[in-house]
DNA sequence: GTTGTGACTACCA
DNA sequence: ATGGTAGCCACAA
């Protein structure tokens, strides 16, 4: 399950536009599975650096990258944020103008 | 079986 | 706005 799960979890990371950005919360939500907001993370961890999947479009409910203002990962996730042509002061995130939403999910397994 | 640990959240003081 | 706290869930010791 956990194995179907994850898949899913890249699909939907996947699926979110250039230009935006989506929570962890709402990606487990869009996956069905709506409580595994830190599950999300989990899994993101895992990917591999040469990795294609838009992980840095993926921030907390806050509104910020999770890491460390003065982290390499945070520098990373921001240039390419904003090289996609994302606000980003410090590690906060303009979610008003940036924030994606979700609609249903493509691969939801039951249903 | 228990315990500790996160790329998390929602609440409450 | 800010910091602490208590749920959350899979996973590795």
């Amino acid at each position: 399950m956990t194995d179907e799960l994850k898949r899913i979890i890249w699909q939907q990371v996947a699926a979110i536009p250039r230009g935006k950005v989506a929570t962890y919360g709402q990606i487990a939500r869009l996956c069905g599975y709506p409580g595994y907001a830190r599950y999300v993370g989990t899994t993101l961890k895992q990917l591999p650096g040469d990795s294609a999947l838009p992980w840095h479009r993926v921030i907390n409910a806050r509104g910020q990258i999770v890491f460390a203002e003065g982290s390499a990962a945070c520098q990373r996730q921001r240039d390419r944020l904003q090289r996609e042509g994302v606000e980003v002061k410090g590690t906060l995130i303009s979610l008003r103008r940036y924030q994606w939403d979700g609609i249903a999910c493509n691969g939801n397994p039951q249903n």
